[in-house]
RNA sequence: GCCGGAAUGGCGGAAUUGGUAGACGCGCACGACUCAAAAUCGUGUAUCGCAAGAUGUGAGAGUUCGAUUCUCUCUUCCGGCACCA
């Protein structure tokens, strides 16, 4: 009888053997250049004290099966890990006990990089990177300066050397020269792409900090609170640092095109970018010389305008008047809450009769409404409708109208303005702007990045204040390391502990630190080149990985991460230092696992599942399995500790299989190259559950089979490896190999094994199937009919109709319709 | 409100240029082995029906010889954005 399986004898045994090998160790060229490149990249994690549930490892198992197959394949794969360590939930967990942050943020890493050991995950840990290492950090000081010595040429539409501006300046502007220091250092801070601004922010008085748009939520009664904490927040006009990422708003939306995201990502970023075309319109005052200058997207209905608004906490009319420069109409200006400071021009003109919150507004204050582009004709019979019917027809066709969707528009009235009648919504857009002076514009709802917490847990800015101006830090003088506070709680007055260290305000270094993203930022470069200590990256390492090939994580970071990212590679491939204008090519995103019980895993609820528990019951080999085989990989899916004891079967199974190794059995044989096939489709397609299933199947085959060969045996293994690396390395070693299985060559499946020299197919008539027929895949239709027809069932069904059609769908189906 | 995505047995889910719905796994039932239990193995398992058969992929319509798949309308759930002019 042989050895039962056992996960606990065979999983450290081969994890040493990998580790001491260096099986998954990943060459730069020279030694890897023969192969091609391929790099597989999972989110790397904030490690927080709670450790790993089940749900996390999802997405980077599908990542090691996809890295392992490649492997196999013949690729040169970047397969790392790191951690992205810098943040909040750290400082406050140092606020509290006293603690170095950095002891904590080290015990917190240790226990994620145990649980991530012991599921068997191929990753090559001598690149390993910690975003609080000076080793690393320095690099994104070092990418800070490059923002700060940058700005962004609107004719090439590029970052370029601030130098380049400077000279510009020398060069067209007498002015320039004359100026001081300290004003050519404001001028400049206008352009450069890291710069220094006030701005109304959303501070949180109890953490004491900045909170981003995304760290806030609703607390219930309509006020908003920290996401974290959920402490109040409130608008607290702060300096601050900001990157102009609005410079790339156009770049960002554009490379969304080039490529493979899942589309409500690319969606969620459309949408956050905000583009919108319009125009720029001033409206003059009755009184003074003063203008109001509006943005609309419908310059079109200006003749339509009857009040202008501007941003005020309640509706209230100002007692001023503006002119229409259109029909030198007076409008009243009024204050409406829902005209934002930070949009377009910061007023609006009001269009009560095309648009909605002007036409409410309009309403309340009992303000004009004057219609421009709808001809009077069709209100008035829709006025005159007998019948809702008709009212309802009349309705659609105006709406078509007012939607531009109706070469009726502009027919009609448009007040002392004859010359645009007729044009379509366009042309009118254009002419009118035109007409009035202003200029076709292009907005964005995105705002510039603010670049500074007022707290110690970050990478330190490397700025620093000599006499009036900023300076930057010299790049030897790198990295600016974090120095040692006494108390990490920040003032309390916006200022961060940094500004109680005297050394280091002595010095003048700026007192904010970097936001969380700033590390994450590039780390994906770090990894090609961690050691490197003259460059992020070596150039000709750069060259050689180019960019992420796949990427793996969740969808939460869709307008974090992940356009923070797509920023500064863009910055730095327009200085020259990356090849790619997007980092990462594809992505995929792995969905949620809940809790049994529907929620997500948590403390709070008492759900969580660990996922060191589950390895240590089932094994390695099995959690992967079961994790692979739960769902589709981007689909949220509930944990079931009992699915995992049926890939535990299996394997126990797969195990027992090598017991039946003996004569070659034909069915098995075709089955294993069929397999072979779809595994490596579904593969490369994340389809990994159907994957999982197709090798039951064949298990479940070679188990009806008297015996089959060793070689489909070992093919077998091989598919499998990405899956179980444990147990399939155990068994190709007991089966006489010496080397890895994962170092040996993908198998590839015999194309003159795929076909089956017989199928079955259904045979229906009218629809419904009544009977089965067993025939060969290039049977005539002739000889499939008259089988067909030949069938006890067939026949009795028909009797004597007569078949009006005969369908037959090679290979496929048989229908008979009488 | 707008924009995405989803809906299939008791459960996770499978099925795509439209072609036998429910693969595979869990659970459950019965049987074998066992003094017994666990493990393992075998058989069965969408619903109604003794059966023949009928019905069935959120609801309703449509196209088609044939629809989980395509079109239209609607419902519910999940996610994103939200006075963005």
């Amino acid at each position: 009888m042989a050895k039962p399986y056992d996960h606990k004898e065979i999983e450290g045994k081969w994890q040493k053997f990998w580790e001491e090998k260096g099986v998954y160790k990943t060459e730069n060229p020279p030694i890897g250049e023969g192969k091609p490149k391929y790099y597989v990249l999972d989110m790397f994690p904030y490690p927080s004290g709670a450790g790993l549930h089940v749900g996390h490892p999802r997405g980077y198992i599908g990542s090691d099966v996809l890295s392992r197959m490649r492997r196999m394949q013949g690729f040169n794969v970047l397969h790392p890990m790191g951690f992205d360590a810098f943040g909040l939930p750290a400082e406050q967990y140092a606020i509290q006990t006293g603690e170095h942050p950095s002891v904590i943020t080290e015990k917190a890493i240790d226990t994620y990089k145990k649980q991530l050991e012991i599921i068997g995950l191929s990753y090559d840990w001598s690149r390993e990177v910690r975003t609080i290492d000076p080793g690393y950090y320095k690099w994104t000081q070092w990418i800070f300066l490059k923002l700060f010595d940058s700005y962004f040429d609107e004719v090439d539409k590029k970052a370029k050397s601030i130098s380049e501006l400077v000279a510009k300046f020398e060069k067209e502007d007498p002015a320039w020269s004359a100026k001081s220091e300290k004003e050519k250092e404001d001028l400049l801070m206008n352009y450069r792409l890291a710069y220094e601004g006030y701005s109304e922010v959303n501070w949180c008085p109890e953490l004491g900090t900045v909170l981003a748009n995304d760290e806030i939520v609703d607390g219930g009664d309509g006020k908003p609170v920290s996401e974290r904490g959920g402490f109040p927040v409130e608008k607290k006009n702060m300096r601050q640092w900001f990157l102009r990422i609005t410079s790339y708003a156009d770049r960002l939306l554009s490379g969304l095109e080039s490529i493979d995201w899942p589309e409500h990502i690319k969606e969620i970023q459309r949408n956050w970018i905000g583009r919108s075309e319009g125009a720029e319109i001033e409206f003059g005052l009755k009184d003074g010389d003063e203008k109001i200058k509006v943005f609309t997207t419908r310059p079109d209905t200006l003749f339509g305008v009857t009040f202008v608004a501007v941003p005020g906490e309640k509706e209230r009319f100002t007692g001023k008047y503006a002119i229409n420069p259109a029909n030198g109409e007076q409008v009243p200006i009024w204050e409406a809450p829902y005209v934002m400071e930070g949009y377009g021009t910061g007023a609006v003109m009001g269009v009560p009769a095309h648009d909605e919150r002007d036409f409410e507004f309009a309403k309340r204050n009992g303000l004009y409404i004057k219609n421009v582009i709808l001809p009077n004709y069709y209100i008035s019979k829709r006025n005159e409708s007998k019948n809702d019917l008709e009212k309802e027809g009349f309705d659609l066709l105006i709406n078509k109208i007012i939607n531009g969707d109706s070469p009726y528009a502009y027919e009609g009235i448009l007040s002392n303005s004859d010359q645009f009648s007729g044009l379509n919504s366009e042309e009118a857009k254009q002419k009118i702007t035109e007409f009035v002076g202003g200029k076709m514009v292009t907005k964005y709802k995105m705002r510039d990045a603010i670049f500074a917490r007022q707290r110690y847990w970050g990478e330190p800015i490397p700025l620093k204040r000599v006499g009036d101006v900023i300076k930057p830090l010299s790049e030897n003088e790198l990295p600016l390391e974090l120095p040692n506070v006494s108390s990490y709680k920040p003032a309390g007055n916006g200022e961060s502990p940094l500004a109680g260290v005297s050394e280091w305000v002595e010095k003048g270094f700026e007192t904010n630190t970097m936001p969380g993203w700033a590390g994450s930022s590039w780390y994906f470069l770090r990894y090609m080149d961690p050691k490197n200590s003259e460059a992020f990256a070596g150039k000709d390492t750069v060259k050689y990985w180019q960019d992420v090939d796949v990427y793996v994580g969740g969808a939460e970071h869709a307008t974090g991460h992940l356009l923070y990212s797509r920023f500064w590679h863009k910055f730095l491939h327009d200085l020259g230092y990356v090849p790619t204008e997007e980092p990462f090519k594809l992505l995929k995103n792995q969905g949620l696992i809940l809790a049994s019980d529907g929620r997500k895993m948590s403390k709070r609820w008492g759900n969580v599942v660990n996922p060191d528990e589950m390895v240590d019951r089932f094994g390695a080999d099995s959690f992967r399995l079961y994790e692979m085989f739960i769902g589709p990989f981007d689909q949220y899916t509930s944990w079931n500790t009992d699915g995992l004891v049926g890939t535990r079967r299996f394997l126990e199974r797969v195990w027992r299989a090598k017991e039946r190794i003996g004569e070659p059995n034909q069915e098995v044989d075709i089955l294993v190259n069929k397999t072979i096939k779809k595994i490596t489709e579904d593969i490369e397609n994340f389809r990994f559950n159907t994957s999982v299933s197709s090798m039951m199947i064949l298990v479940n085959k070679m188990e009806e089979a008297p015996s089959f060969s060793k070689e489909n045996y070992l093919s077998f293994l091989q598919i499998l490896a990405p899956f179980a690396p444990h147990m399939t390395e155990e068994l190709w070693h007991k089966l006489g190999e010496t080397s890895s299985i994962h170092k040996s060559n993908w198998p590839k499946a015999d194309d003159s094994k795929l076909k089956d020299e017989k199928i079955k197919i259904a045979v229906q008539v009218n629809g419904k199937v009544r009977d089965e027929i067993e025939i060969s895949p290039d049977a005539s239709e002739e000889d499939v009919k008259e089988l067909a027809l030949s069938k006890n069932n067939i026949s009795e069904i028909i009797k004597d109709q007569s078949v009006k059609n005969f369908i037959y769908v090679k290979g496929k189906i048989v229908n008979i319709v009488i």
